[in-house]
DNA sequence: ATGGTGACTCGCG
DNA sequence: GCGCGAGCCACCA
């Protein structure tokens, strides 16, 4: 039977299954959509538990984690420069715009799916007065 | 159980 | 726009 109740970071992996090429997500957002708004980190920090494929089989090859930044749009491994070259070429590879800094507009390639809060600001911002 | 770590984010100056 | 500090979270010793 099914024992393994899915475990945040295989939440954080399928999610990232869902960007398609070309777009990108911040580490923020794919937290807020698993109902965790402040939990960017621990979504940082399983993309790189990835580097070592887990018992559920999910590894750096079969999750497109290279479509994760950060909030600002850009590149966010700072301690592994390599690493980092290899997302934005990656990205690149797919249609993405990385500038020479590493840098995203996210404008363009900000992947919008999942989102169920922003439905909240929107109608705040537009008082819709049909009562 | 307690404490340290990290591919985060936001607010300030 | 950039650097800092503080808050937040899941995971591993």
């Amino acid at each position: 039977m099914q024992t393994n109740a899915p475990s945040f970071y295989e939440k954080v992996y399928k999610v990232v299954r869902c960007i398609p090429p070309g777009k990108v997500s911040s580490y923020g957002r794919i937290a807020a959509m698993l109902g965790h708004p402040n939990a960017a980190r621990a979504v940082g920090y399983a993309l790189s538990a990835l580097r070592r494929p887990d018992e559920n089989g999910y590894t750096s090859a079969n999750v497109p984690w290279q479509r994760v930044v950060n909030s600002q749009g850009r590149i966010s491994i700072r301690h592994r420069e390599a690493t980092a070259n290899k997302q934005a070429e990656m990205l690149r590879s797919e249609g993405v715009k990385v500038d020479e800094n590493g840098r995203i507009d996210l404008s363009i390639h900000l992947w919008l799916g999942l989102h169920l809060i922003e439905l909240d600001d929107i109608l705040r911002d537009e008082p819709t007065d049909h009562r």
